[in-house]
DNA sequence: CTTATAATGTTATAATATAACGTTTGTTAT
DNA sequence: ATAACAAACGTTATATTATAACATTATAAG
């Protein structure tokens, strides 16, 4: 039976700590080196971890920068529906809540007759501090 | 003074006329290994080529699959403006053309205060012969 | 022509990610 | 409690994707 609750196992954890502590996305590699003081010693490790955090919609994958965020949206741990803003200039990255933008992505059909499960949108530009 | 036609480099057309005879995105050591016979030897002449030719808006990069492909969208050349539909299954990859969601996203604003120049959308799901 | 810019060719290496294997741990059903 | 199964683990090796650094050659603009 399908839990609400997922318990971790201790390197998804360790992983899953270290993402939201960090003030922006990490990147595997990255995330190898500051858990290596925790006992988790090889890449695999890592990505396998991720693997399992994304899967169960902890964490994101910013595809652009190969790097991994915390999700920052109540709604959509598992729905499938990301969205994020990306500064050029500073690379800093924020999930973006907007349920009009989310209903707007989830509903769209285009000509094709195929029907979306899914979507991530990068959005690019400049920050208000940049 | 900005020109309407670009020429391209030997190189540059070479990868782009690969490109577009191709069925679907091509990976980066895929098209090395096609361009072999024409003179083009080493990853760094390709990774040039599809630089520029993403810069000039001929060809598009899929972020989920680390691959390329033509552009098919006359409005889009360097608009900066991207959509695609991924088939999960097929892994069938067309770009989308639709005028309403290209301008729904253009003049999409968020409470960050970021005015986008520049955005990617990738839509996932089952394509109609999945 | 000459100056500046873009593109080239080449070698080496960095960065990202997965394969394959066997072992251990955790869960579920009896 | 234990057998059976699934998930996670640890480890080594390797595949895949991408860039650094440097010297050279072509192209376009003044």
């Amino acid at each position: 039976m399908a839990q609400k609750h997922e318990y971790l196992s201790k390197n998804q954890q360790i992983v899953l700590n270290l993402i939201e502590k960090a003030k922006g996305p990490l990147k595997a590699y990255s995330i190898l080196y500051n858990v290596q003081k925790k006992g988790i010693k090889a890449p695999l490790q890592v990505y396998r971890a991720l693997e399992k955090l994304i899967k169960i919609g902890k964490i994101h994958k910013i595809e652009s920068k190969n790097a991994f965020i915390a999700c920052n949206n109540s709604e959509c741990e598992i729905s499938n529906a990301t969205a994020f803003s990306i500064c050029d200039n500073c690379e800093h990255v924020k999930e973006i809540k907007n349920s009009k933008l989310s209903k707007y992505l989830s509903n769209f059909v285009d000509n094709s007759g195929m029907k979306y499960k899914k979507y991530n949108l990068e959005f690019f530009g400049l920050c208000k501090n940049c």
